[in-house]
DNA sequence: CGTGCTTTTGAATAGTATCAAGGCCGGTGG
DNA sequence: CCACCGGCCTTGATACTATTCAAAAGCACG
């Protein structure tokens, strides 16, 4: 294991397994594995076997799920320091996996299989601690998107995805950088329409200058209300 | 404190408590309380300060956020053995709920205060471990419930909330149980659209028998699509 | 210089929301 | 007892929105 492996030194500090014990983390250390994933490779696919635990140390995922008239659909988006393959661990030993997750670029993952985890939990209250935290914390971001998804029209969904991709991501020009990493096909598959609904939006967003403003939003995964979506709910 | 209040004797055996050392649940047994709300009810608003985390002991509840336009949108039921007021603890001291929680039926709920939580949660590994279970199970099915939203149909979203409703609540025969407790209109706020598409769809289900059929459904929420909506995705 | 891929635009069709009006109770007070 | 009220449920007509199908333009790559 070379340096860079090493979870002491890692660059993220964001990483659930630094709550662990000093020598928790060395043992985890020793027993991870990190990987390199191409752009468009897959990390695991639906129906595979879990058989531990994956943490994005760089790059950007797309969790995906097959849905109705095998319409893709994007559930989730992880980045740096987030973890990928939650609900492998602790159920039935034959859990398999729901989801697929594919790489959106480049990107260096880490994975810590069943056995070391699960004992971690045990070892290490404050780690699951941060875990516990960290679900509350996504499921709450996914109420958010559920009720969204649920009540706006098509054009707002696709410029709350937008919003979604640059809070995860962290996007500061969002128009070279989204090209780069996303289709339009993929903001269609995270907005639940087609790609030629995205096309027309965003060239309509595009000629309103919403766009620009889309990219200066903060927006709050929690209390606040979208504000400048550029719909028929649009409260600027 | 009475014998129906002690934690101990408490008939939901899926209660998270019970996964606590002995001595723990004495001690939150002796520091919870216990209400009752009578249908229509509010447990908690919108913006209130967290105080605790509540144990559904029994009833049926709902969790509304406000969506756009006032609209109602309820994003998590809630039955007997599950936790509400979810991302209350360990956040900052003076965190609010993002949401509201209603009483569907009268209902009996535990309240347990944020600083013996807390405490538990240090001291009990396998209590938050089952708690982070709990939280990956939820944060799974709501992001089927996510990509159904984003994919159906209104005519399938109301077929997919009924069969949720029979998830959480176990309803054997959906028609009168589920008018006692539920309106159109609450419906409608869990599938995302309005009353009126809420009643055209249902006498359209009642006139060809899928009623009856959603009612036999067991769906699986997480890997199975589901089979028999009625819509144009139906595969029977 | 094709070939395959994503993006773009158009037109026809189907699906959905909204508005308006009326029906059906259960309760309340004259 | 009956009339009235307010609640929820139901139905219809209309305007709007979104999906689908089709076709063509742009672009990278061998």
């Amino acid at each position: 294991m070379n340096d860079s492996n090493s979870c002491l030194t890692c660059v993220d500090s964001n990483c659930f397994i630094k709550s662990c014990y000093p020598d928790w983390i060395f043992r985890i250390m020793k027993t991870k594995s990190e990987t390199k994933y191409k752009k468009g490779e897959y990390i695991f696919r639906v129906r595979d076997h879990v058989k531990g635990l994956f943490f994005v140390k760089n790059g950007k995922i797309k969790v995906v799920s097959t849905g109705l008239n095998g319409k893709e659909q994007i559930v989730r988006l992880a980045g740096n320091g987030h973890i990928l393959g939650h609900r492998g661990f602790g159920g039935k030993s034959k859990e398999v996996y729901p989801v697929s997750a594919i790489a959106l670029e480049d990107s260096v993952i880490c994975f810590v299989d069943n056995d070391t985890i699960y004992e971690a939990f045990y070892m290490n209250t404050q780690f699951v601690i941060e875990l516990m935290m960290f679900y509350s914390k996504e499921l709450r971001a996914m109420e958010v998107r559920m009720k969204y998804m649920a009540q706006m029209t098509v054009r707002e969904r696709i410029a709350f995805s937008l919003l979604y991709l640059k809070d995860v991501f962290g996007y500061e020009s969002s128009e070279q950088e989204l090209n780069a990493n996303i289709s339009r096909a993929d903001i269609a598959a995270l907005s639940g329409t087609n790609k030629e609904q995205v096309i027309r939006n965003l060239t309509e967003l595009e000629k309103e200058g919403s766009l620009l403003m889309l990219a200066d939003e903060n927006p709050d995964w929690g209390t606040k209300s979208p504000q400048t979506l550029g719909g028929n709910h649009m409260t600027i």
